[in-house]
DNA sequence: GCGAGACTGTACCGATCGGTAAACAAATTA
DNA sequence: TAATTTGTTTACCGATCGGTACAGTCTCGC
């Protein structure tokens, strides 16, 4: 019959967004079918092992996209602040402001993590440790810098949990605001513009 | 035939159990038969509506759980430090340091939040808007105070993410004692080092 | 005692679940 | 052109899904 996809590939986004949407579950062969425009044949055709490894290559094609666009500047950046700048913006872009789920995320929560607890972990892991790295690259101290990171980490996904309940991205958008001002140092550059609100902040610094 | 259960009320906590450890699409009602000990005739006598009018009952208890053992002292304990510590222990016992879900967070990333919107979004306004209230009677601005209440909560759903897929309730607590820190104002008393664990308070009223 | 609900067990419903089998068409290679 | 690989369609499988029907059995007020 007809070819309707090129490649393995092309089925990995709809794949990812339906996921996301219905969770592992949730997302029911019919769905998956409608969403890639590919029959169950098909879909058995490029993954064998069903729903399970659709899961696999999605989990496997998001952590390249944070390992390209996220912890490797992170990582390797010589400008520090530019780097965490960029996550932050990347990650407010990638959940459009808490209106999409974190699909990691959703999978840590469900019934099935234990099945992909692996690459779950994997992924949350190589993101505190990074943006870690570049905490330390800044002069903080290592446990400072890594009780930073995760809190980071762990507010960004919390942020989405909260914009999405109350169904308000402005939730999501001053996390990310909040983080960026607690992340990124001011080296001498007089305007501060971004944080205008210094005062209640700087005092809870111990741990 | 033989009479198991003396009240619907006696079904709401083996019911969260299972929705929180399989999500609403996931706990089946062979699942939900064998978690409260009752065949389908049962069940559907107590709740005629099905899953929905289960997941409803659910939470209904929670909000009032947390309304009676957060939300009220927060409002209106003149202690607030003590109010807001104790906010502390008890989600940190509720969530068993982040060990177990809360399934009103796991709703909102659902795509069966839509069924439940109000409800979740009830749950969090409630909690966000009690703590806010808190913070102002700290003398802390309200718009300051939003902002502040927001974040603890925002912090707390998302330890739960980050805790459980690290699977190290480390983290979770790490967090709950950052909290500490940033929501507390010390007034005098120079008797610091916070955490010390109240000790394993009672563990009943399992909601 | 006895009737009325309140509760329970079981059989059953149509729909859908994830997954398989195989006939078949198109692109690729020889 | 012939053979092979690669992809698609369709029909089908047993299991399970959420939900219903209803007869049976209990408890309790009278």
């Amino acid at each position: 019959m007809a070819r309707m996809v090129a490649e393995r590939a092309d089925t990995i986004a709809p794949l990812a967004e339906v996921f996301r949407e219905h969770g592992y579950e949730g997302a029911s062969l019919a769905l998956i079918s409608k969403a890639t425009g590919l029959g169950k044949g098909s879909l058995y055709h490029f993954f064998p092992n069903g729903k399970e490894e659709m899961v696999r290559a999605v989990l496997g094609e998001i952590g390249q996209w944070f390992e390209d666009a996220v912890y490797s500047p992170l990582r390797n950046e010589s400008d520090v602040n530019g780097a965490i700048c960029a996550m932050l913006a990347s990650t407010d872009q990638y959940f459009r402001s808490g209106r999409r789920v974190c699909l990691v995320g959703a999978l840590a929560v469900a019934n099935t993590r234990d099945l992909f607890a692996q690459a779950i972990r994997g992924y949350f892991v190589a993101w505190v440790d990074a943006l870690q790295s570049a905490l330390i690259r800044q002069g903080r101290e290592a446990d400072q810098s890594r009780i930073l990171a995760e809190e980071a980490v762990l507010t960004i996904q919390g942020a989405i949990v909260l914009s999405r309940a109350m169904d308000d991205p402005a939730v999501f958008q001053r996390a990310i605001d909040q983080l960026r001002g607690r992340l990124v140092i001011e080296k001498d550059t007089s305007n501060n513009e971004g944080t205008t609100d210094v005062s209640p902040q700087n005092e809870g610094r111990l741990v």
